[in-house]
RNA sequence: GGCGCGUUCGUCCAGAGGCCUAGGACGCCGGCCUCUCACGUCGGCAACACGGGUUCGAAUCCCGUACGCGCUACCA
């Protein structure tokens, strides 16, 4: 009953209200921080989740304060101890580390069971033996008749003693919370004020008829319990925190600041889903995308750090920092400019760095090549994302397979392209074997005999990599050795000789 | 349907009444470099959803409309 007065209390003086929160919002925080990610595992951790993830961990950092993960696995059916595991795996590798031991929601089900229990003998909640089949019909008609369903407190008006006596004997029944008359107005660190009428929520069920409570009512125990004193989530929490915050009231426990994070879409601005393509932690990774990488760029969607500054370390994001710096606006993911920042992170490594990094996706026959190293620097400014490695590098180690069609139609127009390899190849022969002393070499011959230099390169280029575009030809010719070389040019001239060019 | 939230270049952000002829980044287009591709570099195109207010002055404040998203479960 204390909530009804407040809340009336908030409606008539308004005006000074919003000034202490304005004075609120700036101060940022006054006690030690806590703060929590709580996924459910079942799934991989997804692009949205490792962004919360992220905010909460900046924000728990700059403020010096805690940052705590808990596990909602209360879905048995759909959670999985491998899906956790995962989970954690995908926000070490993001390098998101957390404190404590990792809450697991499931071992708290007794206390929110307990809870319920108490709400409903302190009469804030009551039971409720409305068959759920009924419940669920009326929903799907109300649409349709143009209404919308909501809970028509039927079980409120039965008498308690009869309630009693009636779940004493085993009659089935849920239990539904009572919203008292008011309105709740919830003071987002993101959004700002956000005011719902109560008339608008209905007595939503806090435990199952068969025994087991409900989101709502674990989460804000679980808060509580934790005593997390910030709750940074998705924005598709807001519209429920009312209800939350009534179960606070309810408890009588302190209501924590809430801040939610706006979502982010695909493409075609929906919700992110597996409709538009990689969407998990893991699949990014898979990709060679840098974790560095993909945390920057998941920081830079939705917040900035309020100057032009785009490509910045954790401890720099950290240090700019704040909710009032997170933007209200959902975002749409950019495939292209992640690409772009992966890019970015890796031209900034050493070449053993990047080697490292680059070795699940190496192709094969890259074992075998030792300690050719030539082709790295080769093949650095050419990947954004490390699996493309594993085509765009394959002429270094094996001879080509095919052609391209239209490398051979452009540089092998004829028979006599034949001619020109092994003219290049026997100009080779006697040049120094290095790019420069190369390049001198074939610059020579096209001036003897009066062609571009181009003339002779593209059509060697093509019968070395099969490819119409690679890196310089006289450093991939230096890298390959003479040996292959000369291999693959006769090899490219009997292949024109043999006619299946034409 | 109701309620909530949102709306600056194609995309991500800057902008908290005059500093805005709206800035940066990705992408795109063009130049340079050059044997192709990429990198790099130089330049260009490109936005305040719409309509009303308030104000000497609005991208910035207020109201409405449109559009988008979210919630509206005995899911989490």
């Amino acid at each position: 009953m204390t909530g009804k007065s407040n809340a009336i209390v908030i409606g008539f003086f308004f005006c000074p209200l919003v000034q202490f929160r304005e004075f609120d919002m700036t101060s940022e925080t006054s006690t030690p921080v806590v703060v929590r990610f709580a996924p459910s595992p079942t799934g991989y951790l997804h692009i949205g989740g490792a962004r919360t993830a992220l905010f909460n961990w900046l924000f728990a950092r700059r403020q010096d304060g805690r940052f705590l993960l808990r596990i909602e696995d209360t879905d048995t059916a759909r959670s999985s101890p491998e899906m956790t595991d995962n989970i954690l795996t995908s926000l070490k590798w993001l390098g998101l580390d957390w404190d404590g031991e990792p809450v697991l929601q499931s071992a708290n089900r007794p206390e929110h069971v307990r809870l319920c229990r108490d709400l409903l003998d302190r009469g804030l909640a009551y039971p409720c033996f409305c068959d759920p089949e009924e419940q669920r019909r009326r929903r799907e008609e109300g649409p349709q008749a143009g209404m919308v369903y909501k809970y028509d407190r039927t079980c409120l008006s039965i008498p308690r003693d009869e309630a009693a006596a009636r779940m004493k004997a085993g009659e089935p029944h849920a239990v539904r919370f009572r919203i008292p008359d008011g309105r709740t107005t919830l003071a987002d660190r993101i959004r700002g004020d956000v005011t719902v009428e109560h008339a608008e929520l209905d007595d939503f069920v806090i435990l199952r008829s068969d025994g087991t409570p409900v989101y709502q009512v674990s989460v804000v125990a679980d808060d509580h319990a934790m005593a997390i004193t910030h709750v940074i989530r998705g924005d598709d929490h807001l519209s429920n925190t009312p209800k939350q915050i009534l179960l606070y009231r309810a408890m009588n426990w302190p209501v924590p600041e809430f801040a939610h994070v706006p979502m982010i879409l695909g493409p075609d601005k929906k919700r992110l889903s597996k409709r538009h393509g990689a969407t998990s932690v893991g699949e990014y990774e898979r990709q060679g995308v840098r974790p560095e990488a993909l945390r920057n760029f998941l920081a830079l969607l939705g917040w900035s750090p309020g100057d032009d500054r785009e490509i910045m370390t954790l401890a720099e994001m950290t240090e700019a920092f704040s909710l009032a710096s997170v933007s209200k606006k959902s975002a749409v993911f950019d495939e292209t400019k992640l690409a772009w920042m992966n890019a970015q992170y890796l031209s900034r490594l050493t070449d053993e760095e990047w080697l490292k990094a680059a070795e699940p996706f190496l192709p094969v026959g890259a074992a075998d090549a030792g300690g050719l190293k030539g082709w790295i620097p080769l093949m650095r400014p050419r990947v954004q994302k490390l699996s493309e490695l594993t085509g765009a590098s394959a002429y270094f180690f094996n001879d080509p397979e095919a052609y391209e069609p239209a490398a051979v139609a452009k540089h092998w127009p004829g028979p006599q392209a034949a001619d020109i390899l092994d003219g290049v190849r026997d100009c080779l022969k006697v040049a120094d074997w290095n790019a420069a002393g190369l390049e001198s070499a074939v610059r020579g011959l096209a001036e003897k005999r009066g062609v571009k230099a181009g003339a002779l390169i593209h059509p060697v280029r093509v019968a070395l990599t099969g490819s119409g575009s690679s890196p310089g030809l006289f450093e991939v010719m230096e890298t390959l050795g003479a040996e292959t070389v000369f291999r693959r040019m006769e090899r490219a001239a009997a292949w024109i000789r043999s006619g299946a060019a034409v």
